[in-house]
DNA sequence: TAACTATACTCTGTTTTTCAGAGTATAGGC
DNA sequence: GCCTATACTCTGAAAAACAGAGTATAGTTA
């Protein structure tokens, strides 16, 4: 989105608690708000905060589907940007840590 | 210090302004402020604040040295513990991100 | 079928963090 | 002796992180 410098960490991703949101979507595709939030082990008031920023941010989607049971679920996934900020963050991370990797 | 669980990033250095003069200094050894402020391009108060929590934290250290000149110099660098908690930062960053490294 | 429980959130308010800019001290150059 | 640059620190504002209470509703049990 917006012009960063090639080592400027995006800030939505860098923190603690949204990292780990990414690659575990990344990793999993989707999730429940309450898979997110045994994964994480955070109270509902900070996971929901986190969800909030990363949709802010145009991150994250929420989608309601219709599973086997009658009970529409909510599923959350990273949109195309999220991928997309994801794949740079990862790259920044990368030149940042040359030395490591 | 604290026990962590193998996937909490270390709310320390993993924070964008924090995470690269942790990199960087593990990469050159050690820096003045001024080398700090120029590569990372951020005002004084705001780089002074992440200083405070780095040494708050035990990771980083602030030395007088006597260089050519009569004027000493105060060089920065990590702790024998910052560097440890740097190495095991990475090891988690790694378990986290393992899809993508 | 009414009460209970679990899920799935949101809302409010407090604490903590991040950050900018002004302020202070001192050394070296003009 | 004055000016400027370096090397910080201090203060306060703005934003972020977080906990816990509150709300709505679907399914479960008595």
């Amino acid at each position: 989105m917006d012009a960063m410098s090639p080592f400027e960490l995006d800030a939505t991703l860098h923190q603690p608690i949204r990292t780990r949101i990414a690659a575990f979507l990344i990793a999993r595709g989707e999730a429940t708000f309450t898979e997110l939030k045994k994964e994480l082990a955070i109270t509902d008031g900070n996971l929901e905060s986190h969800i909030k920023k990363l949709r802010a941010s145009g991150y994250l989607s929420k989608e309601k589907k219709m599973g086997a049971s009658k009970r529409a679920q909510t599923v959350y996934s990273l949109t195309r940007d999220g991928q997309e900020s994801f794949e740079n963050y990862l790259e920044t991370l990368k030149r940042i840590l040359a030395v490591k990797f």
